[in-house]
DNA sequence: TAGGTAGTTCAAGGTGTCTTGAACGTCAAG
DNA sequence: CTTGACGTTCAAGACACCTTGAACTACCTA
């Protein structure tokens, strides 16, 4: 084994995507990208998540064809992420590299981290407005309310979300519903 | 009247952002450039929102310094979307865009346009993906499985939206209730 | 000490997207 | 026919973000 380091492995083992995994990858690397995060995000940890081995850099740079710099960046912020998780193995082995498997809490992760901190803000900077217009015609303050009222659900949504994260869903069904009573139009 | 056009107005009428304008476009300027469409379609949509008139090309364009091309394509797209009408006053006046007011079915709308397709294609790409790995271990095959339940539920949420879209999300929780009736884990 | 692997960092270059403004089309009034 | 407002288009430039690969640290082995 010695040898055959990387290249030309003897047993397409590691390298080499099967088909499934060629088209998957690239699936959850699209929604990944479109969903503004890096399309190598999605392809790692989409790789990771269907092989079930964790696997190390290396592996992942020529599986998947990464730039050695984009190795260590991408599978870093994964990990910063809670998406993927840094383990060694016995010895002194490479890092390897395996997926969180529990999908809906990733997803809050991920959205506690992005979306938290912006609806948070621009739901402030509203509310602020709000109060600004206090002598505004009450055409334009029912208006700012309704964009307030929006920011709000959406916030609480998320909110909800990121604590009861779970494949169910259950939080964010209540929340709505809620939601729903309190203001019937807006 | 005919003297004062766009520049120097003698009443700061339509240009000039009242300070909560300025706080509010700018929000919703930032979610939706954020969300991944151009700032500056959020910042004209909200400016007309908030107004309750409907305003000219040229005073979006001044008074929230777009350049004329600008004005022109951010417009023409806004309508594209149905996010935003068109309208011609009496005679022969220029065009003056007013905003749609229901929030949600604006919403509606874009999330049709934009997510329907790709999550759709996505979805597609995992089943295909989930019939190629018919002979891979079982683990892989429940993994697989485990993306595209989630992509179908996503993509069942979204259609769901966008059918019965309005503020109170009936339709979305209907159907996020459902899907957890029919999987408990996955 | 020399040589190799693992891993990180960062400047440089590449990519794709947004914005600008000039050129152009159209229409109506003078 | 000329002029001027309105509106659209598009090539060029500006810009932001991604990716690359070389340089560097740290550590291990011979």
């Amino acid at each position: 084994m010695k040898g055959y380091l990387r290249e030309g492995s003897v047993l397409g083992d590691t390298s080499a995507l099967q088909p499934w995994e060629k088209l998957a990858t690239e699936a959850v690397g699209t929604v990944i990208g479109f969903w503004n995060f890096k399309r190598n995000h999605g392809r790692v940890w989409a790789l990771l998540f269907l092989r079930d081995t964790a696997l190390t850099a290396a592996e992942l740079q020529d599986t998947l064809s990464l730039s050695k710099g984009a190795a260590s960046m991408i599978t870093r912020e994964l990990e910063a992420w809670g998406v993927v998780r840094r383990v060694r193995s016995v010895g002194d082995a490479p890092w390897r590299f395996e997926a969180e498997t529990d999908l809906m809490h990733m997803i809050g992760r991920v959205l506690q981290e992005r979306e938290g901190e912006l609806v948070g803000r621009v739901r402030l900077d509203l509310e602020e407005a709000e109060r600004l217009a206090k002598h505004a015609p009450p055409e334009v303050r029912r208006r700012l309310a309704k964009l307030t009222a929006l920011a709000a659900l959406v916030d609480g949504a998320i909110r909800s979300f990121i604590a009861t994260a779970r494949f169910d869903a259950t939080g964010v069904v209540r929340v709505l519903q809620t939601s729903l009573r309190r203001k019937r139009s807006t």
